[in-house]
DNA sequence: CGGGTGGTTGAACGCGTTCAAGACATGTGG
DNA sequence: CCACATGTCTTGAACGCGTTCAACCACCCG
């Protein structure tokens, strides 16, 4: 288990093929464990100089056993994890492209740990392809939805690596649109026929 | 938290818009915990009629305060989601729409608890409507591949809820395609700069 | 300056959607 | 038992979004 102290890493899962998927970045403050109970497991690479806390297993495992409010601290920490991996199925499945980048783009900024006061320009470390990957798009269609929100005035973009949204706004709302066009099931209340404590 | 004993239930989270997006499905043994940290919770529904057996969350954390087994039994459960949210993040993102069909359905087959042993059929309870939410396509697009898959002989259909797998080779072979041209990152050993335990 | 990686932009294709109609199954009342 | 209604599933045809292929541009580091 790692705590980020500085720098910005991607976490993956490795496919058969050699290919990859990109299921989340982590940020300075953020806590990264990648192995929850030695059986599931994915990966971890550095985007940039990064300095890690580590804790190696072993000594988390039998610090865990005795210490409940340790293994409740991981725990929260997988609910977190669970909690942004459903909020990525929902973005993928549900959303068109446009609005998986508003959702993305809306996301870093509210996680984005410092900015700038003046400016709220914040640090976008990872490649255009990194984000392409993780929204399950190519890195041609990212960067033509880069310039069209720029041309609409939602983002205004520094060299590559900085970004400030311009229209929280606008951006809400594109990532608010959903297709499909399946309603919400029916919350008829169960019948309970032979309640068991 | 819950424990399945028979029937079949969706889990699926709420959207702003009234719409859903269905994350998985539960058979017969397996456990459901809706909320987890008393702050991240999805809803669940019944497909069929259903017995669970029930367990009140204050209950459960009296319980697991004083008893690391029992929050220790909890985390791997909550284990297993992620991996399985990871795994259909991989799904919807990288596989087009037969591999996603093909990889569900060796899912459904691998899950599947109880099957007639002379005819390995599995029951299906779910609608296709169900699966295409889960999936991130439409209903047609399911249905399409159902009698497309039946044409190749891959799989045989009875009625609307049972199904079995004829050619679980040639399914794989489907769900093993991954689109996108993404090549898995270098695995350049970190440089340790200033190691701290 | 060159070389290389990453990024942008354009044009055409194709997969899955959308729209629409029909088939099937199930339940209800006459 | 049939006529009808409702909801699900299937099938067809055309559209459109995002991909694919290809070229060019920008930046970075020697």
């Amino acid at each position: 288990m790692y705590s980020v102290k500085s720098g910005f890493i991607r976490l993956y899962t490795l496919l058969s093929n050699g290919r990859s998927q990109i299921i989340g970045f982590k940020s300075p403050g953020d806590f990264v464990a990648l192995e929850y109970d030695s059986k599931h497991r994915f990966s971890a690479q550095a985007v940039t100089a990064t300095e890690l806390r580590s804790v190696p297993t072993a000594a988390f495992y039998a610090a865990a056993s005795g210490d409940p409010q340790f293994l409740l601290k991981l725990y929260k920490v997988v609910c977190e994890d669970l909690s942004r991996a459903h909020d990525l199925v929902l973005t993928i499945a549900k959303r068109d492209a446009e609005g998986s980048m508003a959702a993305f783009l809306l996301d870093i900024d509210v996680r984005a740990p410092a900015r700038s006061a003046i400016n709220d320009f914040v640090s976008l470390p990872m490649l255009r392809g990194d984000i392409a990957d993780h929204l399950g798009l190519t890195n041609e269609t990212v960067s033509r939805i880069f310039t069209n929100f720029k041309k609409r005035g939602f983002i205004e973009v520094r060299g590559r690596h900085s970004i400030r949204l311009v229209n929280r706004r606008g951006l809400r709302a594109i990532s608010d649109r959903i297709t499909g066009d399946r309603k919400s099931p029916d919350l008829e209340s169960p019948q309970i026929l032979s309640p068991v404590n």
